[in-house]
RNA sequence: CGGGGUGUAGCUCAGCUUGGUAGAGUGCUUCGUUCGGGACGAAGAGGCCGCAGGUUCAAAUCCUGUCACCCCGACCA
């Protein structure tokens, strides 16, 4: 991936030397890796690193969540097989299953959704998910229609589509000289412009022209969609490069018929391109673009010679674009449709499968003496990350784990953070309402209970108003907040103090209780499945 | 790199179109009253209006240049 480099941080010295700073270390680790293992009986092997990783981002925005420096864990198995006890995919569940409990144990709402394994080789990707309409992802799923499928834009299959190629034209073909507009944006704006005719993306074919094993490929999708690469490989069953992009301009003027009468051309047709019904599509010639295409009169004719592949029904139809919302979801994942929902991506794993080791030379001795490249896999955690999707989180969101009645994760409202427990700066928060009578005494006492209870305590001893103290409790979101005033340790039937969630469990106003009762509801409310 | 925006009091910003030597809120200082959900009153301190030129009797305001920051976009294991 030449984005590999291009985003690692290359900065040079002052003698001219290039430097790079680390970005992620599958290449230094499986190079590590390789001189110290020797034999089958080394494997299998973990190995892992917490450090600041360092990325050349485009564009760092929204504070930790894309920055150009953060934290990152990751961590490299390697084993001799794919199967049995030791192999990768016993590895992979068990690293998955980890990266469940850490982050529920974070308290931070997730999904797990399947990702796209992608040009850079393996077999399996899931992605960790954190939804949130700040996040940069786009999560699918049907879970509104009560199915279990969760996909990244990337790998996101769909339901059947039906297709047809066999509808009537809707007009004889009229070629349009539009000059300078090989995209589908500016072929409609040109429309509205100089024709004064509406014309929208999804009425039009975008054709893109890749170079296939044997020959060309044809990839055909609607216009107001994105071609996903990975698709049309599966598709294809061949390794897959678009045009390069000296080709790209005058590829902006080619359409489907550009097949005719050759053999060494493969159409591949998505469903919702593959219909009757009115299209513009490239001209096959620059500058110019065509209205009323029709893939039944402009690929076959009487003589069923014009494009053989068509009439011998070679030609083929298959889903290989980007899902988008409202496509019907898979129907051996529950069917249903798609949703799409924001998300920030906190932890990933892969299974690399042996793309590093094979090309890193890394090999070790099988018991007869044969080399072995042993298998890969790789687990990443954003630490600081997490930090942010906890804040950002949508509150109340499904994860993917039974959604448990009253629990709550965290999140923020109109006055602040609300942290989930594992990740706040302290657990309670002793607010006096006025440093008198016996409220200092009773403060410093419940605060050596609460620590003996295992508890973080913060005590808010500034001199400030009871109203300033309660909203930057609330601001930076202490999960429960103990008030100790004069007013309520001299009630009658004995001391009270008011004791409330963060997280709204105890209402707005919060609980008041007798002081001995204290630090057991603290207790209750901070080791609630969260 | 492409597009847009903003630089004025510690902070958030108004004023600029229609030039006339600077305002609000908040914060700060002092005094008094308050004190269970960001108190109230009074008095006060605080700004060469990003920087450099130009136009003008006169520039925060108009013109040119420059610097800085922010936002949007470039298909991101």
């Amino acid at each position: 991936m030449p984005t590999r480099w291009t985003q690692t941080l290359i900065p040079t010295t002052r003698h001219g030397r290039h430097q790079a700073l680390g970005r992620t270390h599958e290449e230094v680790v499986t190079d590590l890796l390789g001189g110290c293992v020797e034999s089958y009986k080394d494997l299998p092997k973990t190995a892992y690193q917490i450090q600041t990783k360092f990325r050349d981002e485009f564009r760092p925005r929204f504070g930790v969540l894309r920055s150009r420096e953060f934290y990152m864990k990751d961590t490299y198995s390697f084993h001799l097989g794919m199967d049995g006890p030791g192999g990768l995919d016993a590895a992979y569940d068990r690293m998955y299953a980890a990266y469940c409990r850490v982050f529920d144990r974070c308290g931070v709402p997730y999904r797990v959704v399947e990702a796209e394994a992608g040009p850079i080789g393996g077999s399996a990707s899931h992605e960790f998910m954190v939804p949130s309409p700040t996040g940069e992802d786009t999560i699918l799923t049907n879970s509104a229609s009560g199915g279990g499928y969760a996909a990244n834009v990337e790998k996101a299959e769909t339901g059947p589509r039906p297709s047809d190629l066999h509808g009537e034209p809707t007009g004889d073909p009229e070629t349009v000289h539009t000059p300078g507009c090989p995209g589908i944006d500016d072929v409609c704006v040109f429309f509205k412009k100089n024709l004064g005719s509406k014309l929208l993306p999804k009425n039009m074919l975008k054709t893109l022209v890749c170079k296939g094993d044997a020959g060309w490929i044809l990839a055909v999708v609607r216009g107001d969609h994105e071609l996903n690469e990975a698709k049309l490989r599966r598709a294809t069953s061949a390794s897959v490069a678009l045009a390069d992009e000296a080709d790209a301009r005058d590829a902006g003027f080619v359409g489907p018929h550009v097949a005719v009468d050759r053999d060494d051309i493969t159409v591949i047709v998505d469903p919702d391109a593959a219909q009757g019904g009115f299209w513009v599509t490239g001209a096959n010639e620059s500058d110019r673009h065509v209205k009323h295409f029709n893939w039944k009169r402009e690929l076959a004719d009487e003589d069923q010679r014009r494009y053989a592949k068509f009439n011998r029904q070679a030609i083929h139809v298959a889903d290989i674009r980007n899902a988008v919302e409202g496509d019907p979801a898979p129907t051996d994942k529950g069917g249903g449709t798609l949703e799409a929902t924001k998300g920030i991506e906190v932890g990933h794993v892969f299974k690399l499968g042996d793309k590093y080791t094979r090309s890193l030379g890394v090999a070790v001795r099988g018991e007869n003496n044969e080399a072995l490249t042993p298998l890969m896999g790789c687990y990443g955690i954003g630490v600081n990350r997490i930090l942010a999707a906890a804040i950002e989180s949508t509150p109340g969101s499904q994860d993917n784990n039974d959604s448990a009645e009253g629990r709550f994760r965290g999140g923020h409202d109109d006055d602040g953070i609300i942290w989930p427990r594992a990740l706040a700066p302290f657990d309670v928060v002793i607010t006096p309402i006025k440093l008198q009578g016996n409220v200092a005494d009773t403060m410093t006492t419940l605060a050596a209970d609460l620590e003996s209870a295992g508890f973080e305590v913060l005590i808010d001893d500034r001199d400030e108003r009871p109203g300033v103290k309660f909203k930057d409790a609330d601001l930076i979101g202490v999960p429960v907040r103990v008030t100790v005033g004069d007013k309520g340790l001299s009630a009658p039937d004995g001391p009270r103090v008011e004791v409330k969630a963060r997280d709204g469990r105890t209402g707005p106003k919060g609980e008041t209780l007798p002081l001995a009762q204290a630090v057991s509801r603290v207790t209750d409310l901070l080791s609630a499945k969260i």
